[in-house]
DNA sequence: TTGTATGCGTTATCAA
DNA sequence: TTGATAACGCATACAA
């Protein structure tokens, strides 16, 4: 069972012909017998010919091989995003190298560094939380390596993007809320300084203000991503007197908080809070209520992001010029911004 | 900016001796000047050599490439495994090709055939709940690969294996509830067809048996993985006169569904009754009462499985026999199952 | 249209 | 100890 590759010069002693021939009658040469490269492409299926990726990237100077930044791959928006890539790369038959950061710009550099070292044909990137250098993302286009960012991307680069439309997200996700009957939506946000939630924070800002809802200055929050924030938020907001009647949190795990708190405090959802979240968690729908969302696309992003770089290679000619995707996200309405339609479930509320 | 990469011919210039003696600096060859070797890897090192893997490769006849077989790549614990396998393959300079299999078996075949077909030199799978023959794994075999199963493995093979002690974990799990004053301990189990549920079934019976606990034959339930599962079992079994004051899941939902059941009836967690999951899911922290699980490793698991052929590689003379490793899971103690300590947070139990 | 010869960067074989 | 050279499988410049 010993096994021995078959190569063009195994299908070239079949035919009696050149392996070079061979070689032009793969890759479809123009210059080449119609009949002659049928016969080729036949063999090769019978013999079931594969072509050696070493051999052919070696004599092409490539390595066919993308490499991936993340923060952390089991996150399920990057595991999503990675799913993507993954499958945008076995369709083109190019290999992965997967990096984390582990959300610390050390290790980002690191990996992008031997990302390079490693020759990759492309890097695709988000950045950490607390990257505030672009040196080591100019670094990749300075060697002639393709650089594209997803999700959390910085603006001092000039390379490809691939973002959320997460302002739009918001506004829908807030359009969503006062369609529902609420008005006085309070906002508990993610840390500012990342365009991903400051883009959020302007989309609340923007569907408020053209629905002419006023916006107390307390109804604007900022924080980590976790529970505990928006347990405390609503908490302090929900105690006073002009107290809010939703919230558009930009998490799942503060909306969650913000549903635990509602709940201490006797308080129903959805009929006398509106609460949404932002990511579409695994366990939304297990809730009860179950929370609404924004679903983020992730996988999609992800497949995009390396959709870009191979529409690259395929119209190598024309020197493409850094642009700005966007993925749509899309609300995911569950029964905790149902104000209108009280559901059988949504009354066993306060359960789990 | 233009990149051109160090060769060894670079090197073998730069101090004036012949290639293929870098090479063997570079290889660690034994009949070697020791100087001449570390001025040759001092060189490779200030000039920032990297070797060529294409023509490494095939020259040697080899992708270092290890492909992956999962059902899905986004579901929490083959996230967990592939980023462990990961890990210990960027250790050793080797590349990944993941593909998933979707859960079903015509998928895992083909994926498998392509994996033969790119050469990989080794393939790390865990099959789906479909599977019901193993050629294509033995093909990996009599093609003179590397074949090494994880978590969902089939026994017809003769392969290396990776698996978590689920008996075990069962067992303990089981312990813990009984330690904890609970006697009338039920089960609601996965497909039975499959080993790992089987095995957790088994650890459920002997932890059960040794406490010379009964158990009634109503108290062993199968289904699907869900919350559904979990919900209608637990509402069927706790109407009836003779109920069980704690439930042993075979997953984290089912749990879930069960802790509903318990709301929507005002049984009290962990008080009346105590409830244990298994997965360790990320949600588990959030529910009130947070839920007890079992941490299976899965990281460690997949690392695991990837060090097993990097060690085969290490030992190459010794032709490895097949064995069988074991990686333990770990108790998750929660508030679901403190009967004994009633905390302040169980008491909001019926919140969220 | 087709074939011949060369080189991509390594390692391995043989010779010195 | 060292060096020259072939070979891995492929694509391509050059010849025919």
């Amino acid at each position: 069972m010993s096994r021995k590759r078959i190569t063009i010069y195994d299908l070239a002693k079949a035919l009696n012909i050149s392996a070079s021939y061979v070689s032009r009658a793969l890759n479809n040469d123009p210059f080449i017998n119609e009949k002659v490269k049928e016969q080729v492409k036949a063999k090769a299926e019978e013999l079931n010919y594969q072509q050696n990726a070493n051999a052919f990237n070696l004599r092409k100077g490539i390595t066919r091989t993308i490499g991936v930044v993340v923060p952390k791959i089991n996150e399920i928006f990057f595991a999503n995003a990675i799913a993507g890539i993954e499958e945008a790369c076995s369709k083109n038959n190019y290999n992965l190298i997967i990096c984390q950061s582990a959300e610390s710009l050390k290790k980002e550099i690191k990996a992008v560094e031997t990302l390079i070292q490693q020759n990759v044909d492309c890097i695709i990137i988000s950045v950490t939380m607390e990257t505030d250098s672009s040196e080591h993302l100019r670094r990749v286009i300075e060697n002639k390596m393709h650089l594209i960012q997803f999700d959390r991307v910085r603006n001092d680069v000039d390379s490809f993007k691939v973002e959320n439309d997460n302002l739009q997200a918001a506004y829908i996700a807030v359009q969503h809320l006062i369609q529902q009957g609420y008005k006085k939506i309070a906002h508990i946000g993610g840390p500012g300084f990342l365009k991903v939630f400051n883009d959020r924070k302007q989309g609340y800002m923007k569907a408020m203000q053209e629905a002419g809802l006023k916006i107390p200055s307390t109804y604007m929050t900022e924080g980590d991503l976790t529970k505990t924030t928006g347990h405390s938020a609503a908490t302090a907001l929900l105690s006073k007197s002009n107290h809010p009647d939703a919230f558009f949190c930009s998490s799942d795990n503060i909306a969650f908080g913000v549903l635990q708190a509602a709940a201490a405090m006797k308080i129903k959802v959805p009929q006398e809070l509106g609460v949404m979240g932002f990511q579409n968690e695994p366990f939304d729908e297990l809730l009860i209520p179950s929370l609404s969302s924004i679903e983020q696309n992730s996988k999609e992003l992800g497949k995009h992001a390396a959709d870009i770089y191979f529409n690259i290679l395929a119209s190598a000619k024309t020197p493409s010029v850094p642009s700005t995707e966007v993925i749509q996200c899309a609300l995911e309405e569950r029964d905790s911004t149902r104000k209108n339609v009280v559901s059988a479930t949504a009354e066993s509320a306060v359960s789990m």
